[in-house]
DNA sequence: TCGAATTAGTTAGCAAGCTAACGAATTTCG
DNA sequence: CGAAATTCGTTAGCTTGCTAACTAATTCGA
């Protein structure tokens, strides 16, 4: 069998593994891999953001992240607001709760990517992430309708986002 | 804001990119990511597998099969019977429907791995694939009590399956 | 040998992802 | 202007992962 057969199953498990050990951290604060995300994403914007942006940022889907922020709201993580601008739209506030872990948070995620990483050369490091970002974008690319919100945030990156 | 910061995301994204084009593309007979690998996984052993052993292999946990195990049953991809040796265990089938589709999958599988890795050096994915292995063997080593399906799965593969 | 520990499978219930279908608000255009 | 198309958030219902707690069967050990 080939190396390069078990390289599906490798990046599954890469991934899975990371988030697991994320997840084990930060599970303390009472705050999934889903959560502390969505919190950093609010926290790094400068102005207010609406579900459709939020959603677009972390690449899920619209009715993922209503439970998603449901489930934040009930733990007093964020609260909903309504636009002025539209009344379509509601903008997404952090409590000062959240903001008071913001920095927490930063530095679990930060404390484990120099853990996984460290005994890792820079230009091992730079031919991998090369590697997997061509990789993502051709298994993005052209898959039926492009509506999904992974495409959609694919596409804000290559902007000046 | 460096590259490196980057990498949790992109893994993640590169291997939800993946796991979603197979879907997609094995969609049409009815087979999901979870359900394929289960049936590769079947066909490849010589013998009959324990429902124990079919989880450590795949990397999940034994409840996650069960429910796994009886949609693949309902769609008569697979049949469990009692194991004659130990009244406690049960040991799982393919169908002879399943083992028609079996080549179906695999060259399926085979086709997008091809498709996505065709334009990197066989030098860059050895990198990639070293620096992966190397990043799950950290994350998934001491994550507490090693008594999940994923630490199991690893241990078995350094031994001679 | 017989009670305790372990093992195999299950059920219950939660998290986090998805698509489809919908109502309300806004925008577009004939 | 007003009807049609679009956009935003939502609900409903599915998949696939998890842990905790249970039953039944087997094995271990005093």
């Amino acid at each position: 069998m080939n190396d390069i057969d078990t390289i599906g199953p490798l990046l599954h498990g890469t991934a899975r593994a990371w988030r697991l050990k994320l997840d084990e951290r930060l599970k303390p604060m009472g705050l999934s891999q889903a959560k502390w995300r969505t919190l950093l994403r609010l926290s790094m914007s400068p102005g207010p953001l609406t579900q459709a942006e939020i959603a677009s940022h972390l690449g899920i889907e619209e009715p993922t992240l209503v439970t998603l922020l449901h489930r934040l709201e009930d733990d007093r993580w964020v609260a909903r607001r309504n636009a002025p601008h539209d009344r379509r739209c509601k903008t997404v506030h952090l409590t000062r709760r959240a903001q008071r872990v913001i920095e927490e948070i930063n530095s679990a995620a930060s404390r484990l990517r120099h853990e996984l990483l460290d005994d890792i050369s820079a230009a091992e490091l730079r031919t991998c992430i090369g590697v997997l970002d061509r990789i993502r974008q051709k298994a993005e690319k052209g898959n039926g309708n492009g509506k999904g919100a992974a495409s959609r945030a694919r596409i804000e990156k290559n902007g000046k986002n």
